[in-house]
RNA sequence: GCUGUUGUAGCUCAGUGGUAGAGCACGUCCUUGGUAAGGACGAGGUCGAGGGUUCAAGUCCCUUCAACAGCUCCA
């Protein structure tokens, strides 16, 4: 199906790690300028000439690869290829050697500059990107880029040795510089990013100035692992996904669960301070609903199939109708709606092709895969008056969405997932206000969680672009409001132009973890199409019904990807209030039994989460577990605190605290709780 | 979805065609010890699933499922 590049609401989802590929810019849209290129760091000219002398490697193995493109990226290099062997990691070792060997050689990198006649004969007789000619065998990834050069711009090469690849350079100025270099991983990947044009060989690399740096790398690549949210999900027992449940379906274990109820509990009270009303819609919608919401069968690919009333189903196998023609008529609309539809937006939102007489139409459920339409029947189930906006109307929603597989990871990216979603409708006057009472909520939320490494992205419109939707007077005041309220949160914010949604402007936000990922999670945007859609309308106070303006918003994002990224960001150290486990008594010996019951039994009357650890084991084993754990507070009883009804508080993070009594303790961590404090 | 890698006890992993292993966790018992591992014994596995080759398969081949890395995608 040709994907329509009708925009919807994207709540949520485009949260993705940033990549550690190539920038977009370097493969195909906006090809760098060669002013550009020259300005390539010490760093990325070492690794490009990395990718240079990767390739000698690989060609004095495989004199057949030929190169496509081997730019510099944020953690190392690569270089993309095609080749009749098959690389898998064995192969690494042998390529290392080699180029050790080239390094050793320490040949000089020397630039020509060419024609582009020459150049492309170059390419014609395999010699580009290659050890010497390669008759039958041209060089043709080669030949596209050259076609790709743009008329007056400078052609270059760099020889090193034997190796002379089509490049505009820089490059360090000896081979020798590339000692310190480790060939890390082998994938595929498409040429120029395109799947049509059929798939290469990538293998990945990294290289640093100096060996230290280079085995810091690794090091810090250990750390990063350790701190990963599937590691640490299953370490802390906070979630689990079960092959028989299905892939990226998250199964929220007791510990995660009370995180995320925790988050929930936290975002419901700032909800209700700023005036939202709490609703509860089904996991489910007729497909009418998406028909009309656009979201159906535009979206098709990315969600589960719709589920078919038992009848109709049974009818259409009674008359033998096949899959083609059963998918044709669910993705249909009557002539009526499709009237109805064109008219209220102006434009051909749905074709003749889609149109099919009313008996012949198939009606179904899908699962939802956002829940605006369902807060919008809320909105438009009575009648609204100027005076009742904005109305505010906020959900855990679960909705579900077909990921392919290959892009599920964790908790960051499932299938099923509950978004901290609301919808606002309010008057076009409200828009502003309202946007920066979503942004303040955003702060409140990321403060509280110490996270404080974050940017804010503002999608404004393409202004030579005529594709978006309401008046252009309409347009500047949604990116005003959304400009100015960026301002006020105080942090660095990009404009990006052409980054809006067709149906209304929007900011996102992209959290920078301890590690240094990028994550985009919350999001907030102005939506002038819904309502449009919908027909919703209030009434004003001339009397008349006028249109709302809705703004679609999440804090977190979803809670499933907030809480893979809370994991990551705190190392699985969860502040107390956040922590499954608040506090761990630990007896010293069965002889303080009875005194561990009093202090446990006090706490958890007080509401905290306590357990009590009086195993025969030693002290030091247990305070280990605990550690291990990453319980915040461990208590330690022995004979000494029970005679002075006091506790030894050790904490998991800032070591040995001293004794105190009982009611101290409980009185500290309780306001630590309430105040919820990192 | 594509390419590659991996799949053995709850967890981390060893096991190169010939009787399934270790550490941790778990259970029982002994030990009552003061801030990151006390000791003994025990239980636990149709080696992801299905098929094939072989006298013999955890091990070789095919199919399939899943995870991981990357690509592509992401309302």
């Amino acid at each position: 199906m040709p994907r329509k590049f009708l925009k919807l609401p994207r709540l949520l989802r485009s949260a993705h790690p940033a990549p550690h590929s190539a920038p977009l810019s370097l493969m195909s849209a906006e090809r760098k300028t060669l002013e550009e290129r020259a300005q390539m760091s010490d760093l990325e000219r070492l690794r490009h000439s990395c990718a240079h002398v990767m390739a000698t490697a690989i060609l004095r193995i495989w004199p057949d690869a030929q190169f496509a493109y081997g730019p510099p990226v944020e953690n190392g290099f690569y270089y993309d290829f095609d080749m009749k062997h098959r690389l898998t990691p064995d192969d690494f070792e042998k390529i290392e050697a080699e180029m050790k060997k080239i390094a050793k050689e320490n040949q000089r990198f020397e630039k020509k500059v060419i024609s582009r006649e020459e150049a492309i004969a170059l390419a014609k007789s395999g010699r580009l990107g290659g050890l010497s000619e390669r008759p039958g065998n041209e060089s043709r990834f080669k030949l596209d880029l050259i076609e790709k050069i743009p008329e007056g711009e400078e052609i270059s090469c760099f020889q090193n040795g034997d190796f002379i690849d089509l490049c505009a350079g820089p490059h360090v100025g000896y081979t020798s510089k590339c000692k310190n270099v480790k060939i890390t991983s082998v994938s595929s990947s498409f040429y120029m990013g395109d799947e049509s044009k059929g798939q290469l060989q990538r293998l990945y690399g990294t290289a640093f100035e100096s060996k230290e740096e280079l085995e810091a790398y690794f090091v810090r690549l250990e750390e990063a692992k350790k701190r990963d949210h599937r590691r640490l999900g299953k370490e802390l027992k906070l979630f689990h996904i079960d092959e028989d449940v299905g892939q990226g379906l998250i199964l929220w274990t007791p510990n995660g669960a009370t995180l995320r109820q925790e988050l929930q509990t936290f975002i419901s009270e700032e909800l209700r301070k700023q005036g939202y009303s709490q609703v509860f819609t089904p996991h489910i919608g007729k497909l009418a609903l998406y028909k009309t919401s656009g979201h159906f069968p535009y979206y098709k690919d990315a969600q589960f199939p719709a589920i078919m009333e038992p009848d109709q189903l049974e009818q259409i196998a009674h008359e033998g109708c096949s899959c083609a023609e059963m998918t044709a008529r669910i993705d249909a609309c009557s002539a009526q709606f499709a009237a109805q539809m064109n008219e209220r937006t102006g434009r051909e939102m749905i074709g003749k092709e889609r149109i099919m007489d009313a008996e012949k139409l198939l009606d179904g459920f899908l699962l939802k895969p956002m829940n605006c339409p369902h807060h919008i029947k809320i909105f438009a189930s009575q009648p609204r008056s100027y005076r009742d906006l904005p109305v505010r109307l906020a959900e855990f929603g679960t909705v579900y969405r077909w990921e392919q597989s290959g892009e599920l990871n964790g908790m960051t990216r499932v299938r099923g997932f509950t978004q901290d979603d609301a919808h606002l409708f309010c008057t076009e006057d409200q828009v502003a206000a309202e946007v920066l009472g979503c942004l303040s909520l955003v702060k409140v939320v990321l403060n509280t969680l110490g996270m404080s490494d974050y940017r804010v992205r503002v999608g404004l419109r393409d202004p030579d672009s005529g594709k978006y939707t309401g008046s252009p007077e309409q347009w500047d005041r949604a990116e005003a409001a959304c400009r100015e309220a960026a301002k006020t949160l105080g942090v660095p914010f990009s404009e990006e132009p052409g980054e809006a949604a067709f149906y209304g402007p929007k900011i996102d936000f992209v959290i920078k973890d301890v590690i240094g990922r990028e994550w985009q999670l919350g999001t907030v945007q102005v939506d002038y199409q819904l309502p449009i859609r919908f027909d919703l309308s209030y009434t004003g106070a001339d009397n008349k019904p006028h249109r709302p303006v809705m703004i679609h918003r999440a804090p977190f994002g979803s809670m499933e990807r907030f809480t893979g990224v809370l994991i990551e960001h705190f190392a699985g150290h969860f502040p107390t209030w956040l922590a499954p486990e608040q506090v761990r008594i630990l007896t010293i010996s069965e002889k303080v039994d009875a005194f561990a019951n009093e202090v446990f039994e006090q706490l958890k009357a007080a509401g905290l989460r306590v357990t009590l650890n009086d195993d025969a084991d030693k002290i030091g084993a247990k305070i280990r577990l605990a550690q291990l754990d990453k319980v915040p507070y461990m208590l330690v009883l022995g004979e000494k605190e029970a005679a002075a009804q006091s506790v030894a508080v050790r904490h998991s993070k800032k070591g040995d605290l001293g004794v105190k009594p009982v009611a101290q303790f409980l009185e500290e961590i309780t306001a630590e709780v309430r105040g919820r404090s990192l």
